[in-house]
DNA sequence: GCCGTTTTCGGCCCGACTGTTTTCAGTCG
């Protein structure tokens, strides 16, 4: 049982009991532990009971309902509460402003069970009937109702940067003085948003005025002094929050979250004797301020060095900034070359001039290009015979570009059963070699990783290209044993990609992250198939940040002499462990 | 249901907005 069934069925529960009206904590205990499974990298259903207890959150009931899961595939607890109430009352607490009470309530006093009856009944007038439900409600039910499914779903973190640009500018227009901030998942670089928030500093509420009046807002959803809510078209939700300079730091920190960081966070004031809100920290005893605004200051003052937004995940982040070893993440200018592109040869839009020009114009070093190897037919992908007339291509436009090398690489199908899709003698002849799974995504996870452990075992493959082939909101990973791919990525000098492009971002960042407990080394590339897109990196290098990856684990960059050394082609060749390799 | 730099019991993050109310409950983030 894979681990995102799992962490959907702890969520049902808590969903469940909140229906029941059951103790808030329990019901978070079930919530947090839903989360911290969807994020673990490997499979907790494969652990044993010790390891279970080791995860944060996890305890002896909870580590039991995993283990009755895994191994039965069903959850007795879960099945006795979902007697109780129908599973497609869950779909009912989905509504915009339809919370668990109100759910419960329309169960109980008029068997409400579907949308469906709810939209039936909310049109016949029965719910402002209802204690505490007027007809102001029923109407915004009916609403909620008509927008489920623009509700439905996450945004790309692409996307959701662009409309906030968007949003800033027309607010800052309006309010010149004041500060705009993007805050939330956007901030903490989430390879999805659900929504969009954004704060202002120091403005006044005419601010809130000029942010319901634009015109993609479709919806309303809340309108006060200092926070708003709309639904803009296409399905987004953002907010904006207006909070007094003094308190800039302080609602920085609040609203980026992630909620688990703020409430670990939260936590360690308590403890300390401090409280904290999104206007500052406060002492309890005689109220107080201690910090509010920078963030910096506000992380002091909890003994904590300042915790970069792209760790605010609970995962480890405050131990390490209590203990002054957060790691120095790979920043948005080192890289100094982009190992993933394509032309006009197979799949791009643009000539290898025109990319090579806009990688010197972005200040790069070196690339590789990268075209498609010929099992892509539908991408035109090359022969052996054409790579190496288009490495020669590639190699003649060496020194014209100053400051800049082209390295002649290939992007190898890796076929069926590992083999690559070409011969050893042409691999050997590029200059560098990503290798990828681009056909048959269904084998079976074992079939899978000896797939890809077999590629590896090529004495030219270099890196392995979007490692596990998921599509953002679309498709998912592929499954395999990451642990043994890694391991082995690690032992032979295999560089896994951080694929740049705004719907791969793969590897992701907890999959990096695990990676590179393996010793793994990594590419943030971009994966470009024009040359607009070569901008794309910068959410690549989000993540690998988000993996808590320093500049040393990221092989592109190093200056170009020794980015060449640490491939896997230059390396020494790896002591030999046996003939299984 | 989890967890321990006061603790194996007694805690567990905090505030804005709305609608239905006459002081607050529910929802949301």
């Amino acid at each position: 049982m894979d681990n995102r069934t799992l962490a959907g069925c702890f969520e049902q529960i808590a969903d469940l009991l909140e229906l029941k009206g059951e103790n808030v904590f329990k019901i978070r205990a079930y919530r947090s532990a839903a989360e911290t499974i969807g994020a673990w990298a490997d499979p907790v259903g494969a652990l044993d009971d010790l390891a279970l207890r080791a995860v944060p959150g996890i305890g002896k009931d909870l580590a039991a309902k995993i283990r009755e899961l895994a191994s039965t595939g069903r959850c007795a607890y879960h099945e006795e509460l979902l007697a109780e109430f129908p599973v497609t009352l869950l779909e009912v607490l989905k509504l915009q402003g339809v919370g668990p009470k109100t759910a419960a309530l329309l169960f109980r006093a008029l068997g409400i069970a579907t949308v469906d009856a709810l939209a039936a009944a909310a049109r016949a007038g029965q719910l402002r009937e209802l204690k505490g439900i007027g007809p102001k409600k029923e109407a915004l039910i009916l609403k909620a109702i008509d927008e489920r499914r623009l509700d439905q779903g996450r945004h790309l973190l692409a996307e959701t940067a662009t409309l906030a640009a968007e949003l800033i500018a027309h607010l800052q227009q309006q309010a010149p003085a004041v500060t705009f901030v993007p805050v939330g998942s956007l901030r903490r670089g989430s390879e999805t948003c659900g929504d969009l928030d954004i704060l202002a500093v120091g403005g006044d509420a005419t601010l809130m005025d000029t942010f319901v009046a634009h015109p993609r807002v479709e919806r309303v959803l809340a309108h006060g002094d200092t926070k708003s809510s709309v639904r803009l078209q296409g399905g987004y939700q953002a907010d904006l929050r207006l909070v007094p300079p003094a308190s800039r730091g302080a609602a920085m920190q609040y609203f980026t979250g992630s909620k688990a960081h703020n409430i670990a966070l939260r936590d360690r004031a308590l403890r300390l004797g401090l409280t904290l809100n999104e206007y500052g920290l406060t002492r309890l005893d005689d109220g107080t301020t201690v910090a509010g605004e920078t963030e910096e200051g506000l992380y002091e003052a909890l003994g904590l060095a300042w915790v970069p937004p792209e760790l605010r995940e609970d995962r480890g982040e405050l131990e390490a900034a209590a203990g002054q070893s957060l790691p120095a993440l790979v920043s948005f200018g080192s890289l100094r070359g982009d190992l993933h592109m394509h032309t006009t040869a197979s799949d791009g839009r643009d000539t290898i001039e025109a990319m090579a020009a806009a990688a010197q114009a972005r200040g790069y070093a070196y690339i590789a290009i990268t075209d498609h190897s010929k099992a892509l037919a539908m991408a035109n992908g090359l022969d052996e015979r054409r790579a190496l007339e288009h490495a020669a291509r590639v190699r003649a436009l060496n020194g014209r570009y100053e400051g800049l090398t082209l390295l002649a690489g290939i992007e190898c199908d890796i076929l069926e059963d590992g083999r690559l899709d070409l011969d050893d003698e042409c691999l050997a002849a590029l200059d560098f070699v990503v290798a990828s799974v681009h056909s048959r995504f269904n084998q079976e996870p074992r079939q899978m990783t000896d797939r890809l452990l077999r590629a590896m075992a090529c004495p030219w493959v270099d890196a392995i290209g979007h490692p596990t082939g998921r599509l953002l909101l679309r498709r998912d990973a592929y499954t395999f044993a990451l642990d043994e791919v890694a391991a082995a990525a690690g032992r032979h000098g295999v560089a896994l990609e951080i694929n740049s492009q705004v719907d791969r971002l793969d590897l992701n960042d907890v999959h990096a992250r695990a990676a590179r407990t393996h010793g793994v080394r990594f590419l943030v590339s971009s994966d470009a198939h024009s040359t607009a897109a070569l901008g794309n990196v910068q959410w690549g290098v989000q993540v690998a940040r988000r993996a808590w990856l320093d500049d040393d684990a990221i092989l592109n960059t190093r200056p170009l002499d020794a980015f060449r050394a640490a491939l896997r082609r230059h390396r020494p060749a790896p002591v030999s462990r046996g003939a299984s390799e």
